[in-house]
RNA sequence: GGCGCUAUAGCCAAGUGGUAAGGCGUGGGUCUGCAACACCCUGAUCCCCAGUUCAAAUCUGGGUGGCGCCU
């Protein structure tokens, strides 16, 4: 069976994925697929910094800002949703364009990975964490390593998160997580995919595009954006969204703005930082380094070439 | 000009004779159902010179810089 093509803009917060994402729609006939954790949620618009209609220019925009907050999403969801509209795009005979800086819901699209149906537990999750706090972690590790010895090699004790979801996942199904890992991977990936990521050579240009930012954001109306989510509470994935968090100790008059503001370009640049590290390890990308272009024609045309022959898709130099 | 205080990693900072805590930042990394999460790893010979001592960041003298007070 033929390979469906799909073309994908990975890189860190503030690399411009967002405009390069646009422009590749625009020139192979495509449409956009956000792969952001943040962008799902309804509202949230300035600090996810969520493409605004004119960003958008006409080009389709799925997977973005159709979520209530308080609703829970993890990859497997993710990667469901990704799956269908990608399908639904080429059934239209365009182009599915990736575009986003979650790394794990990227490679677990592109890597076809298989997720169990196993959702989590409340209950079970409530108990592990009482156990946790009451015993300490390596209590919940110990337990862990008799259930589940190769998870366990893989994660530290303090690893609290993920030490529970093995756990988890053990109590509910008798298996273990690796053994689901294991079988994670069996079924081939369906799509022919390229990569493009961005970064630049120099961090400290990436560090001042996320000062400058966060600056912007402020100036649009971020604090009354998450004085609102702050007040509204009840959130579950939504809730770790920089930009929210960083405030509350200025709305509760615990610190003054320009520390929390501070603090906001802080966590953006610890995130782009992690998110390079992730994106890294992918040997699958093609690495394009923005301070290498002097401008930004120059720069969508050496995307679009490489995307066009990747994967053998006609394009025309103007 | 005089007097006093002070000088430890990018920043904050403990240590007062036996061979450099900690925190923050920075950099690197891990990641399969909350991933913008969670977690791990990461640095100095203590302003300079001379002296005392088996041994000095720690004591003494001098120099230099900073802070404060006085005239």
């Amino acid at each position: 069976m033929e390979k469906i093509k799909i073309a994908v803009i990975a890189g860190p917060t503030a690399s411009g994925k967002t405009e390069l994402g646009v422009e590749i729609a625009k020139a192979f006939n495509g449409e956009v697929i956000s792969a952001d954790s943040m962008q799902i949620y309804k509202g949230m618009d300035i600090a996810t910094a969520k493409p605004s209609p004119e960003e958008m220019s006409g080009i389709p925009h799925h997977l973005i800002d159709f979520l209530e907050r308080d609703r829970a999403f993890s990859v497997a969801d993710y990667v469901e949703l990704a799956n269908e509209k990608i399908n639904e795009i080429y059934k239209r005979n365009r182009l599915p364009v990736i575009v986003g800086g979650t790394g794990l819901y990227i490679s677990s699209l592109i890597d076809n990975i298989q997720f169990p149906d196993i959702k989590s537990d409340p209950e079970i999750r409530k108990r592990l964490e009482i156990e946790s706090t009451r015993f300490g972690n390596e209590k919940l590790f110990e337990q862990l390593k008799k259930c589940d010895p190769e998870t366990a090699a893989e994660l530290h004790p303090n690893n609290l998160v993920r030490v529970i979801r093995a756990l988890e996942v053990y109590e509910i199904t008798g298996r273990k997580l690796s053994e689901y890992k294991a079988e994670s991977r069996l079924v081939e990936s369906p799509y022919e995919s390229v990569i493009i990521g961005l970064n630049y050579h120099d961090r400290q240009r990436l560090y001042d595009r996320i000062n400058l930012r966060v600056d912007i954001m402020v100036e649009n109306g971020l604090i009354e954006e998450s004085r609102e989510v702050f007040e509204a509470g009840e959130m579950r994935t939504a809730a770790n969204a920089i930009g929210y968090k960083e405030l509350i100790p200025y709305f509760e008059n615990n610190a003054d703005l320009q520390t929390c503001i501070d603090k906001i370009k802080q966590e953006t640049r610890r995130y782009a930082k992690r998110q390079l590290t992730w994106f890294r390890k992918n040997a699958k990308i093609q690495w394009v380094m923005l301070d290498e272009f002097d401008n930004k024609e120059k720069f969508f045309d050496y995307c679009k070439k490489n995307i066009a022959k990747s994967l053998s898709l006609c394009y025309n130099i103007k």
